[in-house]
DNA sequence: TTAGGGTTAG
């Protein structure tokens, strides 16, 4: 066989999925020149063994082979993403060295490399503001993606209508990005704006776009809509389903579950992190202990999201050392699992443990949002441990330099209104929350609010809660909409 | 004979 069919066949083996057959012939060529060996690194590289793929590359330049524009493309596509084996700056040179860096498919290989790291978007710009009248559609949807996965929605956004205005078609690649950053920022108006777009230029055939709608739809609220998308869609595959049952468990989880029994594909990991969710909201604990099966059956127990959505289920569902039995096991934790371990803790009456639990999240060096004092707050205030709970509200203020927002504010006034009849020791709520800044919320200041129930301690001591109920609730009714629930039900079980 | 961009979970 000449190298040139042994090439060929090779490609023909990867695009199949066939990737050690075409290394085992690959192995047998007496010669290989740039081609054999761009041709199995690409093979690789597409099908996502990035490893391989760099490893090859590497044994390439050892034997002296030269590689070219072909070559750093295809490690480049191997080389994107937090996990990749390498940066994409070692390759760059390597095309700078090779004089191949300003080609257009390299170009776009290194942006789209350089835009998968957060620190390299801007070295990506500069490549794509370099490139000029030189950019491709593939140079804008990267840096496009670039943005809208690093938090720069917004600019992604701009940069995806600068890139209509001069002159580009709307592609199915441009377009699932776009959307995609729509439902990031939450923006119904723009999507459905796109939604009528891809009707008229026929786009909504294409599956990655039409899952990206129904996401849309589902984040901004309107399941309606993404339902009648995903049943207008004769061809679904696994995320259409997936996305459908996510958008589901955040509104109507039973519905979730029932989507599960209709489905044909095998549900993989993301299905069963959102059916996981969709039984902690039912507090199904039976149907719940049965994903946890198919969980362990797939061995998707390693997974971080999987873990953290297991440990919230058992949480909510009551089964508290079920959910510390998962959170111990898990390899890897993020702030979501510590989070979702406390308020675990804290919802289900076990203040020392959440408190404690902080202690070795701190010592584990997770830095502490919002959402942990939240759950530390409220653990506290249900467990009563008034003290530990006001000491956490000012050590979020003044040691993590965390602005309390409504929530936060809801949980304290609830933790203090607990405090019943030592609420005379807090006595410098007043003065303290002063120094912190009034906050306007809803056309009213949390801090009128403590004021006002402090003023109405202080005159009436013997009973403070009562006291407290009318007025508050005088307030609340005037100004408060959701933000109020905390405090009716405190108000509720005062008078 | 070798190469590119997109969509799903807490």
């Amino acid at each position: 066989m000449s190298q040139k069919h042994a090439t060929t066949l090779i490609s023909s083996l990867c695009s199949r999925g066939a990737v050690c057959h075409a290394r085992a012939l690959f192995d047998e060529m007496p010669e290989r020149d740039v081609v054999a060996w761009t041709a199995m690194l690409s093979g690789y590289a597409s099908n996502g063994l990035r490893r391989e793929a760099l490893d090859v590359f590497r044994r390439m330049v050892a034997a002296g082979a030269a590689p070219n524009e072909y070559t750093l493309s295809g490690v480049l596509t191997a080389c994107r993403g937090p996990c990749a084996p390498a940066t994409a700056m070692p390759l760059h040179a390597v095309a700078v060295r090779r004089g191949v860096d300003r080609m257009p498919y390299v170009v776009n290989a290194l942006i789209d490399s350089y835009a998968s790291l957060a620190e390299g978007v801007v070295d990506a710009r500069r490549l794509f503001d370099a490139l000029g009248s030189g950019r491709t559609a593939a140079s804008w949807t990267s840096m496009i993606a670039g943005y809208a996965r690093w938090g720069q929605e917004r600019t992604g956004l701009r940069l995806f209508k600068t890139m209509l205005k001069d002159g580009f078609e709307l592609s199915t690649f441009a377009c699932s990005i776009a959307l995609h950053a729509c439902t990031l920022v939450i923006d119904l108006c723009l999507g459905q704006q796109l939604h009528l777009q891809c009707i008229k230029k026929a786009l909504d055939v294409n599956l990655a776009v039409v899952n990206s709608l129904i996401d849309m739809y589902c984040t901004c609220a309107r399941i309606l809509d993404a339902r009648s998308l995903f049943d207008g869609t004769p061809e679904r595959n696994l995320i259409t389903w997936n996305t459908m049952i996510a958008g589901y468990s955040q509104c109507d989880p039973l519905m979730a579950l029932q989507l599960l029994l209709e489905m044909n594909d095998e549900p993989n990991c993301f299905t069963l992190t959102s059916i996981t969710s969709a039984c902690a909201d039912l507090a199904a604990l039976r149907c719940g202990k049965q994903v946890h099966g198919a969980v362990l059956r797939r061995s998707y127990s390693d997974d971080l999201q999987m873990g953290n959505a297991l440990v919230d289920m058992y949480s909510k569902c009551g089964s508290i050392t079920n959910a510390k039995n998962v959170f111990d096991r898990m390899g890897c934790k993020d702030k979501f699992s510590w989070t979702s371990m406390i308020a675990g803790y804290g919802m289900n009456g076990y203040g020392n443990e959440a408190v404690q639990l902080f202690s070795s999240m701190i010592h584990a060096g997770v830095h502490p949002d919002h959402v942990v004092f939240l759950s530390l707050i409220s653990s506290c205030s249900h467990a009563g441990l008034e003290d530990e709970g006001w000491n956490f509200f000012r050590s979020m203020i003044n040691e993590y330099n965390l602005q309390p927002n409504k929530e936060v504010y809801g949980s304290v006034v609830n933790l203090l209104a607990r405090a019943g009849s030592k609420w005379g020791e807090y006595a410098f709520t007043r003065r303290s929350l002063r120094g912190i800044g009034s906050r306007k919320e809803a056309g009213i200041s949390w801090i009128e609010v403590m004021d006002k129930m402090y003023s109405f301690t202080a005159a009436d001591s013997s009973s403070p809660q009562v006291c407290l109920a009318d007025e508050v609730l005088h307030i609340l009714s005037q100004h408060m909409d959701d933000v109020g629930s905390e405090f009716c039900h405190i108000i509720f079980k005062a008078t």
